[in-house]
RNA sequence: CGGGGCGUGGCUCAGUCUGGUAGAGCGCACGGUUUGGGACCGUGAGGCCGGGGGUUCGAAUCCCUCCGCCCCGACCA
């Protein structure tokens, strides 16, 4: 098994104002003695940060370049695949543990934990599960120096470990629902990685049910999709998505039927926010989840499974930043107010960190904030850097603003100078908390906007062909998975879902030309 | 795993073709002047040139071999 890692080597240190620009194309191209010159003139145009790539230029680099400007991520170069979440990383990924997590509960779940090794035949036992999991499965053969009499896989998911106990601890009907949620570190050893969006190691949740009857299955698979998925992702991440089912061709292995959510990147290809599996009697009958029913009669159990991850985060910053650095919703922001205290001497210093005390005063448990205290560099600096780090609000206090009674407020989601406006202290707490709100709201109207000019309703092959190159294709679809295959190969885009939200009626399959009765989303995905 | 690129102070790179024992900018440390959109001057610390083998009087440089990273593709949360 061999995987390819991720390491950034263009890693400036923090932001720096450096001579020439590393990745201006005109002098990567350019004829050297002119270096300056072309320098200059790439300052005067590009409201660029120095280190994140244009998106128009990269989209690739520049997410490599927000992961590692805005300290959100290391390269465990020394461990193939695999990254650090550095603390502000974490510090989201916090943020979405909490809100998921507090949804979960709302909804009757409680949370356990699994061993993370799981007997190599257990994975055996379903067969598309050991198909679809095998290629990417690590293995522990030794340990205390000795060979092992049956290996352990280092858990890529945990429905079969899971499905063991849950066949013992089930015997009757009254033992069901079991709704029990995992937050764990899964392995999957893929042939690629990209930080966030595919790891050789990541963070996810994973929730694991029983039930009595198909029905009841069917429903908590669903209601995991709606209540919990989609109103997380789209009400603290800002972030519109598709509900819908997957095809067979994208089910997930050992799955009866698979549900996701999809979002659009700002480069208009999808990324899987979440899925929730009905996984039918599959699970059940390989691993035995029996129950005895109200008539003494013994039956096989329904399961769900359902899970979101880390790649999350990769989401929230594909979706919201720009070219000046991260930008992260605030109810999801782990810092949501910094505050730059301007001074040019002690005496000034002084006044302004009494007012800065003053105006502060009151925002405990009302605003996440911080107070940028460090005296060796100039606000100017400041600025940039809480811009690159994606804080929604910032609030600068100097002199004259002591003087007048008033602050400065940036808001991020509107950079530089225009997102600049003076306020006074009066009433500045419920000013932020209206603003971070406001700023919520605006991110996710972006998106919706985003992704609905970005959405193209199609009835040719052609007019797919060309929609996916800068979006989704919407369509009506009759085709097969050889279909989808050929399509796959052709176009490199995939159905992402069937949306469960159907127009009805009939129409011509975009592929086929048969007559179909469902719409389809057809992307290029992550 | 295929195709392409790459690995030199913390970071970005020059030096490799044409072997002679390592440089720049940024960052970092100290001192001073600065501070409302990425400040400046001075002094200084920091590198077994990804690892291992070979050729050679001598290897960052040539040869072999591992390892790792980036981009494109196939596979995937």
């Amino acid at each position: 098994m061999v995987v390819s890692t991720i390491l950034v080597r263009r890693m400036p240190q923090a932001p720096c104002r450096t001579p020439l620009r590393r990745r201006c194309a005109m002098w990567r191209v350019g004829v050297i003695q002119y270096h300056h010159v072309f320098d200059m003139r790439w300052e005067r145009h590009s409201m660029a940060k120095d280190g994140i790539t244009a998106r128009s230029k990269d989209y690739s680099q520049w997410y490599l370049d927000i992961v590692r400007e805005a300290d959100l991520a290391d390269y465990a170069e020394v461990v193939r695949g695999c990254i650090v979440f550095k603390p502000t990383g974490y510090a989201i990924w916090e943020g979405i543990q909490s809100g998921l997590d507090a949804r979960i509960k709302e909804t009757g779940h409680v949370n356990a934990y699994f061993p993370l090794l799981i007997p190599k035949s257990f994975l055996m036992k379903e067969a598309e599960h050991v198909e679809g999991f095998a290629p990417e499965v690590a293995e522990v053969t030794h340990a205390s120096g000795e060979e092992l009499t049956e290996p352990y896989v280092i858990r890529p998911t945990s429905e079969t470990i899971i499905g063991y106990f849950y066949a013992k601890w089930v015997r009757s009907y009254r033992d069901l629902p079991i709704l029990i949620n995992q937050w764990a570190n899964v392995m999957r050893w893929e042939m690629r990685t990209r930080p966030f969006l595919r790891t050789a190691e990541f963070l996810w949740q994973e929730g694991h049910t029983v039930h009595a009857t198909e029905q009841e299955a069917e429903e908590e698979t669903l209601m995991i999709l709606n209540d919990v998925y989609a109103d997380f992702v789209e009400k603290e991440m800002a972030l519109p998505v598709f509900r819908g089912l997957k095809t067979d061709s994208e089910k997930f292995p050992g799955a009866l039927r698979t549900y996701c959510i999809e979002a659009m990147m700002q480069d208009g290809r999808a990324l899987q926010a979440g899925t929730s599996h009905n996984l039918g009697q599959n699970f059940a009958k390989a691993f035995e989840i029996q129950f005895t029913d109200q008539s003494n009669t013994v039956q096989t159990a329904w399961t769900s499974s359902w899970g979101v991850s880390t790649r999350l985060i990769g989401a929230l910053i594909m979706a919201h930043s720009d070219d000046d650095g991260l930008v992260i919703p605030p109810r999801l922001a782990p810092i949501q107010t910094v505050v730059v205290p301007i001074y040019k001497n002690d005496a000034e210093k002084a006044v302004v960190m009494e007012a800065v005390a003053r105006i502060t005063a009151e925002w405990k448990g009302k605003i996440r904030f911080k107070i940028d205290t460090r005296d060796h560099l100039s606000p100017g600096f400041k600025f940039n850097e809480w811009e690159v780090k994606g804080v929604p609000v910032r609030i600068e206090v100097g002199p004259k603003d002591v003087e007048k009674g008033s602050v400065a407020m940036a808001r991020r989601d509107v950079p530089g100078r225009e997102g600049k406006s003076f306020v006074p202290q009066e009433g500045l707490t419920e000013r932020i908390v209206a603003l971070l709100e406001e700023i919520q709201a605006a991110l996710y109207q972006r998106a919706v906007a985003f992704k609905e000019s970005h959405t193209r309703s199609v009835s040719t092959y052609a007019e797919l062909k060309e929609a996916i190159e800068t979006g989704f294709a919407y369509c009506w679809w009759a085709g097969d998975g050889d279909d989808e295959k050929r399509i796959k190969e052709e176009t490199r885009a995939t159905i992402r879902c069937i949306p469960l939200d159907q127009p009805g009626g009939t129409g011509t399959c975009v592929y086929t030309g048969k007559s179909a009765t469902k719409m389809v989303v057809f992307a290029r995905s992550y």
